[in-house]
DNA sequence: CATAATGTTGCGCCATGAGCAACAGCGTGC
DNA sequence: GCACGCTGTTGCTCATGGCGCAACATTATG
């Protein structure tokens, strides 16, 4: 039986699990009888519970018997979520006043897997769609922000990436892994990476890098309209802007570039 | 069945619980039903643990319905690991000195619903007792760390607080509200609380607040000795080299003092 | 507007989570 | 050094909580 000014939890040993969790933030270390009393169960029901949080990193034991406290699993969570959350706030100002710049969409993707999702966007005054791109996972070689988050992959997860087949939209998406490698060369060079009619006939784009305080690319923020707008030698402005704006949010994310 | 590579958890809705939590941190976003893929279960499965994470906050919805994201509530409990690993690690050693210079049994606590938990403990050369206090409860009205750390609840709560009957421990127990506020106003002002004979005949104690960066009361340092001992003037003396440790200790965890 | 997909709920069943008893290990007092 | 008490851990059995199914509600898409 669960707090009883709260609604019943729908899985019993979930909540415990949560509970003690919250016992040990709240006390910074405690033993399995000291928690079973706390939870009202058998301390043979709080091992277990405890060996499950501790098998996953979210509760560790200094020892190898006695008191448990909080792991660094936990930490690495909630860090993902505070990354993701910073990001958002952060982006946010600078991608309203470049999208009002540059007058075209602006997205924040970020990498999942083997796709580029789209976590926050803007719709600058000259939008002449009002496509929703945010949730969607985008192909990483047909789309700007996915060549930038290609360009800092690891070289073993870029082979990977590569060694797949690269699916083919419209004439001119680049599916020779050998020539989309010199374009990822030339957007770490750049600062940005350019897709023109790649993913869709008509849509032009440009990324680049958002780097977090320990260097690492985190996000890309894109630039995207239609090919007749977003072109020679526009294009080479937008890009400057766009990388501006990426190196300002990277700023703001803690990250100092080398020099 | 469990991740092959890894031993079997004892509790399997457990372990669901956080590859979920798992998912959403390295998604950012995700639904019912591509959880559910993920985790290779029914989708009213995850639905019911993801709505056992929701109801404690590990896991939110910006929406009414839809995608999930992990929640503040996770933050939180990796905050409290973390200050709780920085105060350790940042009282540890100016105790060790407090311990020295005052020769008397010094103790850090924080505040854990209704009472005072030691976390840390530095016994003084002069220590007549080697008692453990680390991991102990003591009541916030007898101790002088509960002091402290009841001067500096928001209103509410104290008046939560001290709406309860207070418990008598020796004839010289404050059990009168008015009058314990009167100290907590005192101890504000002070910067230190005392307490002489209110939780044992024989033993006073005299703490001093510890404040994070954004100004809150984290934990008390307090040092303790036999009523003998630590008596006027001497208590004056030791009070003072305790708020300069709770100071220094403050200033290492980020705090600046207005002016 | 119809259809598909996703999120949510009630219900019955069984696999899992729970408690019991016992054991192993450690800390403490004599 | 030993006995005792306490805590942590494990094997086993069984009751129940967690699960999947079917159905419904809601939303998105063509």
């Amino acid at each position: 039986m669960s707090n009883s000014v709260q609604p019943e939890s729908p899985v019993q040993s979930v909540d415990r699990a949560v509970t003690i969790l919250e016992i040990l933030a709240s006390r910074g270390e405690a033993g399995v009888t000291e928690i079973a009393a706390e939870l009202g169960v058998h301390k043979s029901t709080a091992f277990r519970l405890v060996a499950a949080l501790e098998l996953r990193g979210l509760v560790e034991q200094p020892g190898e018997r006695g008191k448990y406290r909080l792991g660094l699993g936990l930490v690495r969570l909630a860090g993902a979520a505070t990354v993701r959350l910073d990001l958002s706030q952060q982006s946010r100002p600078v991608c309203e006043r470049l999208a009002v710049a540059v007058a075209e969409t602006i997205n924040v993707a970020i990498l999942d897997v083997d796709a580029a999702v789209n976590i926050e966007q803007v719709l600058g005054p000259s939008a002449i769609t009002t496509h929703n791109w945010v949730g969607q996972r985008t192909p990483l070689h047909a789309t700007s922000s996915g060549k930038v988050l290609l360009a800092y992959l690891p070289e073993p997860a870029l082979t990977q990436r590569l060694a797949e087949p690269l699916e083919r939209f419209t004439a001119r998406t680049v599916t020779d892994p050998a020539r989309l490698r010199k374009q990822l060369d030339a957007a770490r060079k750049d600062g940005y990476a350019c897709t023109v009619e790649e993913l869709e006939t008509g849509l032009n784009a440009v990324a680049a890098p958002v780097f977090a305080h320990n260097g690492q690319v985190v996000a890309a923020i894109s630039a995207s309209g239609p090919s007749f707008r977003l072109a020679k030698p526009r294009l080479a402005e937008v890009a400057k802007a766009v990388r501006d704006a990426a190196g300002e949010v990277s700023g703001r994310l803690g990250y100092v570039p080398a020099r």
